[in-house]
DNA sequence: CGCAATTTTA
């Protein structure tokens, strides 16, 4: 048995570590465990690279658990986990918002005497940032400063954000300087963190103060010179462009939204198919239906699910892939991404579709990041046809879904008192090999507590902790919220304990929140006084 | 294996 499968048609290790890889970079981690799992019954031992690409693969895709158990795993083969087995599941934890246990594996780490290196600072002080621990990541970046090493441009550039989210533009500045005296290269991610600074804080003419700190190179230059001409061509008149063509025609038949939330579809079939303006069923005539259940197009569409093959659906693991910021042909897109994203955050819409439009006819690439910026703007404004017409084009130009990408058509849904259709879109985001992260089961829980859904938001909320992902404050919040409004006092209050007792700083949300909680505690307090005619005690 | 521009709460 065990000799039959190592002959010849059997693959190798190196064959398996292969497969592992490519399906781990592809997204399909899920897959890749299962070929894990028959790598174990092949009569192979996986070796160090196995564990490493596996644990990789995991963390990426928020599998904490299981990247855990590998990890263990790992070190009961007789592996020693190497410094970027270990930065993975560091930064992985970060990420699931685990910040003590991150903290623990870094000090199992230097206890088991594996050497930390840059990489591991900066995700050590990136993670810190990201999980509301600033003061303990500046002190850590001041004293490796003065150790001198550990430090290195991606170092300064994550610090840099920090203190641009800060508003503390000036010292932005003098570290930048600072950054460049020290030798290291001020890269396109630190150039645009600062100008969308800068631009978030009005404080667009300190680009010259900032051509004064950098000396070096002629980066910043061609970003200005960017700026400059990308202005003078939305500003000259747009010649043959008047053809009154929507940019993102969503063609009617919803193909592409479909396919994306294609389970849906035998519901919305039965749900809506004799659904005629006017009369409606009760439970779905109130608010924001209209778009959505203009039956032409629900018809079209659930005829054309029918006959589409929804296995094909692009979905990348690399959330919006970072587009790498040397490369002169990157240069156009990233330069379109960050001058979207100002545009965007000031409501200007029709000034971030010229943009999209005239860098689309110079042939420069849209990635997954483009469109969500705008896909994200469209559901902003309720422009829901426009919003499935992105995802059309998205379709059309291979591009990639992520799980921004599915955050946003939840938020869709969502807002079209679609809720109910959230967890079809779920099952079609795993079916691609997609992953939850933080963010979406805050998504999830935000639109399935406005729709009144509260069994399904304790079951995600319990989903989201089995899974080895940890609440963060914006979980709890809406938690806190949902049940209030649910009149579900008492777990309210339950939550808030549990917030507390997991050491989740409140923040100026929880406040709001908590005071209606009070008022509705109040409220009751009130009502059952007066029934029952007697006092209780505070 | 790490840093920007997309996604979450009132």
């Amino acid at each position: 048995m065990k000799d039959s499968k190592l002959d010849s048609v059997c693959p190798d290790l190196s064959t398996y570590n292969s497969l592992i890889h490519v399906l781990c970079l592809v997204g399909k981690v899920n897959d890749a465990l299962i070929v894990w799992e028959e790598l174990k019954c092949s009569g192979h031992e996986p070796d160090a690279i196995t564990y490493r690409i596996l644990i990789q693969g995991c963390c990426k895709s928020y599998r904490l658990d299981e990247a855990t158990k590998i990890f263990s795993e790992m070190e009961n083969n007789g592996y020693n986990p190497d410094t970027i087995v270990y930065n993975s599941l560091i930064d992985g934890l970060f990420k699931a918002r685990k910040v003590n246990e991150a903290c623990q594996m870094f000090e199992r780490m230097v206890q088991f005497g594996v050497r930390a290196s840059t990489w591991t600072y900066n995700i050590l002080i990136d993670g810190l940032f990201r999980n509301a621990r600033a003061e303990a990541a500046y002190t850590l970046f001041c004293d490796l400063k003065k150790k001198g090493q550990f430090v290195d441009g991606v170092t300064y550039s994550i610090i840099v954000l920090q203190l641009c989210r800060e508003a503390l533009l000036e010292e932005a500045l003098e570290l930048v300087e600072e950054m460049e005296m020290r030798g290291f290269t001020v890269d396109l991610v630190t150039i645009s963190t600062l100008m969308i600074g800068l631009y978030k804080h009005s404080r667009w003419d300190w680009t010259d103060k900032l051509m004064k700190r950098i000396r070096d190179g002629n980066l910043l230059p061609s970003v200005l010179k960017w700026k400059v001409d990308m202005e003078a061509t939305m500003k000259a008149p747009q010649s043959n462009k008047k053809d009154h063509t929507p940019l993102f025609p969503s063609k009617g038949d919803f193909s592409d939204i479909l396919s994306l939330i294609s389970s849906a579809a035998s519901i919305m079939d039965g749900d809506l198919e004799s659904d005629d303006v006017g009369v409606k069923d009760d439970k779905i005539s109130s608010t924001h239906i209209d778009q959505w259940s203009s039956s032409p197009h629900m018809d079209r569409l659930a005829n054309h699910f029918k006959s589409t093959d929804h296995s094909s659906q692009l979905f990348s693991l690399s959330r919006g892939q970072r587009v790498q910021a040397k490369g002169e042909s990157s240069f156009d897109i990233d330069m379109v991404n960050t001058f979207l994203s100002l545009f965007l955050a000031k409501g200007k819409l029709t000034l971030a579709c010229k943009l999209f439009e005239i860098f689309s006819d110079t042939g420069a690439n849209p990635v997954s990041y483009t469109y969500n910026s705008i896909l994200s703007s469209f559901v902003k404004k309720g422009y829901f046809n426009e919003a499935w017409g992105v995802l059309s084009e998205m379709g059309e130009k291979v591009c990639p879904t992520d799980i921004a990408t599915y955050n946003v058509i939840i938020q869709g849904l969502g807002k079209m008192g679609r809720a109910d259709l959230a967890s079809s879109v779920l099952d079609k985001l795993m079916k691609q090999g997609g992953y939850l992260d933080v963010v979406m089961y805050n998504t999830l829980i935000n639109a399935l507590g406005k729709a009144n859904r509260i069994d399904e938001v304790n079951k995600l909320f319990k989903q989201m902790k089995s899974s080895g992902i940890n609440p963060d404050v914006v979980t709890f919040n809406t938690l806190i919220e949902v049940h209030s409004k649910a009149g579900r006092l008492k777990d309210a209050y339950k939550l808030l304990k549990m917030m507390l007792d997991a050491g989740c700083t409140p923040n100026h949300v929880t406040d709001t929140t908590l005071d209606f909680l009070g008022k509705e505690i109040e409220k009751s307090r009130y009502q059952k006084a007066s029934i029952v005619r007697n006092k209780d005690d505070p």
